[in-house]
RNA sequence: UGGGGUGUAGCCAAGCGGUAAGGCACGGGGCUUUGACUCCCGCAUGCGCAGGUCCGAAUCCUGCCACCCCAG
């Protein structure tokens, strides 16, 4: 009988993708992973709280589980890189890293020390394999696809991962939870970081990295406010900027962020500024081994939901030139820019930069 | 202290005698395994202050205060 680790978050995908292997007959092992140590600013530890449902779904299943803690690898390979990308100006997706780093590096290693087959976990994502590879696929349901952050994985990777939940919609999953007598079936689906949790993101950084006030600047340079230090804005970011009162009325947006000067710049209303035609990526990772071609038509996404994009992607030295058939709002540095062919996902790069207006 | 102008929520800003529009900001939700965007809801028993006229005043009258502009 092959055996199967599941990575165990509390919630209800993953219950459920632990239930659906237990169906299909595998040897299921729960396991759940503490990464982070500290609590939100209500004293609250959630982890506690979502081991114990890990537990009662596990007893329910009838499946073994455990607890494991990965907490200095998230600090060192994940947490470190996230403030890092701050410092440095840019807007850092830490779930994407987590997965190539954590969910399965880490603990696909130890998954497999321990025996397993294969590692699977609650994402909304499938692994189609045809010969000798894998290909990841979108979710069947589109609406909570999570290729997105999955498309630093290698071949490798994807090859030994299952993702049971994938060919499902959400109402459906919560319906064979509820049938199942799973006590995450009603459970809030979470949000915010993974491991760490939703959070009051400005005082969260600013526990971690020194705050430097400067001034929000307009394109022209004219001072029109106060910022409490670059890394807690991001670009066409609206909330937060403490700005209003222009006879036109309107709305203010993070256009740029000038680390020299430390000033923050904010365009009045949605200006061409706010937009880009194209972007660079650093390296490349093509979970097929290798990319398509060294220049190809295919669907982007440079941001986390974002619909498709039709964009050209043109291979470099480094990375790759990637221009949109038309002008994107807020290409941020820092996030993923992941290529698509249909419901293939191919891959994809940290975009470092974005180019035009 | 001669003349003119303006004072409505944190910021803009409607209103011109009939019982305080709207926008931005802010707060709370929704959406969401990053950060954002977005959507919904909320947000002045009171209109610089004090009197007065009137059935009724932010709107009219009087006085005072503050700020701005032009003269001196």
């Amino acid at each position: 009988m092959e055996r199967v680790v599941v990575g165990m978050s509390g919630g209800v995908d993953s219950s459920v993708a632990a239930l659906l292997l237990k169906e299909q007959g595998y040897d299921v092992v729960g396991v759940f992973m503490k990464n982070w140590e500290e609590q939100d600013e209500e004293g609250v530890c959630t982890a506690a709280g979502d081991y114990d449902d890990v537990r009662r779904v596990c007893d329910r299943i009838g499946i073994p589980y455990y607890s494991v803690n990965f907490a200095k690898e998230y600090w060192d390979r994940v947490f470190s890189v996230f403030l890092g990308e701050y410092e440095a100006g840019r807007t850092p997706n830490p779930d994407v890293l987590c997965n190539s780093e954590i969910k399965f590096k880490a603990f696909l290693d130890f998954a497999f020390k321990a025996g397993a087959d294969y590692l699977a976990t609650g994402h909304y994502a499938r692994v189609q394999k045809n010969g000798g590879t894998a290909r990841l696929l979108r979710a069947a349901d589109q609406n909570k696809d999570q290729t997105y952050f999955l498309a630093g994985l290698s071949q490798s990777q994807i090859s030994r991962a299952m993702f049971p939940i994938g060919g499902m919609n959400k109402q459906e999953l919560r319906q064979i939870a509820k049938e199942a007598g799973l006590s995450t079936a009603q459970k809030k689906d979470s949000t915010g970081i993974c491991f760490i949790g939703e959070r009051k993101f400005k005082q969260f950084l600013m526990q971690y990295l020194p705050a430097r006030p400067g001034d929000m600047v307009t394109p022209q340079g004219k001072v029109v406010g106060r910022h409490d230090g670059l890394m807690f804005y991001t670009l066409g970011q609206r909330r937060g900027l403490g700005i209003g009162g222009a006879p036109e009325g309107g709305r203010w947006f993070v256009a740029d962020k000038d680390l020299e000067n430390n000033r923050l710049v904010v365009t009045h209303g949605e200006t061409g500024l706010l937009y880009s035609k194209a972007l660079e990526t650093g390296a490349l990772n093509w979970i097929g081994g290798a990319p398509p071609a060294a220049s190809f038509d295919c669907a982007v996404k440079h941001r986390y939901r974002q619909p498709d994009q039709r964009a050209h992607v043109e291979l470099s030295k480094d990375g790759a030139l990637i221009t949109f058939s038309s002008r994107q709002r807020a290409v941020t540095p820092g996030q993923w820019a992941v290529l698509y062919d249909g419901d293939c996902c191919l891959g994809g790069g940290i975009i470092e930069t974005r180019i035009g207006g």
